[in-house]
DNA sequence: TAATTGATTTAGGGATGCCTAATAATATGA
DNA sequence: TCATATTATTAGGCATCCCTAAATCAATTA
């Protein structure tokens, strides 16, 4: 069973890959919040599944099935943050939530999830005017006259 | 510290009064997945903890505190479902991810979310036609041709 | 090269939440 | 009411994942 800690250090052996070029044990703990004998104690779980490369003191590398699953989990990752964005969630905690929700979802609200942010990309501007709108009424707490109908229509777009 | 467990079991606990007027070990532990036992063991925990007013063998409710965590932990589930089956999630799938998700989410995205569910009502029926065009996005990988103006204008709306 | 420093691992434990098997209480029907 | 069936609890264990303290390895520099 893929436990949802295994996918957090998946996940942060992969950043951390990427983002130094090596995944030593006490990189990993800082950016996990544990302490580094929790670290060394998954590497060995990690090793035993297949999905590490690990040499005592000399930091870790994935696995091609490693690889695969971390892709997986940070893929997750970027389209839960994107999404809680749109929602108007700060950034950074929008980025903390999705490290959590990102374990929670099926295969099939990955799938709509994946559709939805494709979605958002290919919409027109015009099409999108939605998303201005929710962050008017998210921050004022009613619709935009613009989009009622019934407000003064002389108020246009700009800076809604 | 407020497990992801322990509001399984209280949003249990509030369904199960809720459905049945009496909450009873077996009907938690049938409702959860668990065996009954764990369901003991829980109520202990959950009693000690002051959520819940249990007498062995006569079943459970829920003190004020437990009650305000359950609605809250339910508000949150019943959002979370709505959302993922806007995004077309089955309402079967919405649900079991829902459970989990619900666990998952700060304060702020859980207003976000509480406001975008709140947006939507508040739309009129042609400012929320994103829905339905997201809806066939979804299922032909495109959007539909009313929407990006290039398509014969004469597809109108009619089950698109 | 020897001593120090920092990183890593090992050893030993604790909390949580689940399980099975056995026991005890309650409810039901002959 | 008494035997039986159902429900609930207790006892004892296991897996996961975290911790602190102590030991070991590696890198640096005096």
């Amino acid at each position: 069973m893929v436990t949802q800690s295994l996918e957090d250090y998946l996940e942060a052996i992969y950043n951390s890959l990427n983002r130094r070029g090596h995944a030593k044990t006490k990189e990993i703990a800082d950016d996990l919040g544990v302490k580094d004998p929790s670290v060394t104690e998954m590497f060995h779980k990690l090793r035993e599944r297949g999905f590490i490369h690990y040499r005592e003191y000399e930091g870790v590398t994935l696995t091609e099935k490693g690889e695969d699953l971390a892709k997986d989990v940070s893929e997750v990752h970027e389209n839960t943050k994107e999404f809680l964005k749109l929602l108007q969630v700060s950034p950074e905690q929008a980025d903390k939530d999705a490290c959590k929700v990102e374990h929670s979802l099926s295969k099939e609200s990955i799938v709509q999830l994946n559709k939805f942010i494709d979605f958002l990309e290919a919409c027109p501007e015009d099409e999108a005017r939605w998303v201005r709108h929710f962050k008017y009424f998210s921050e004022h707490g009613e619709m935009p006259s613009e989009c009622t109908g019934k407000g003064k229509e002389q108020e246009k777009d700009g800076e809604v």
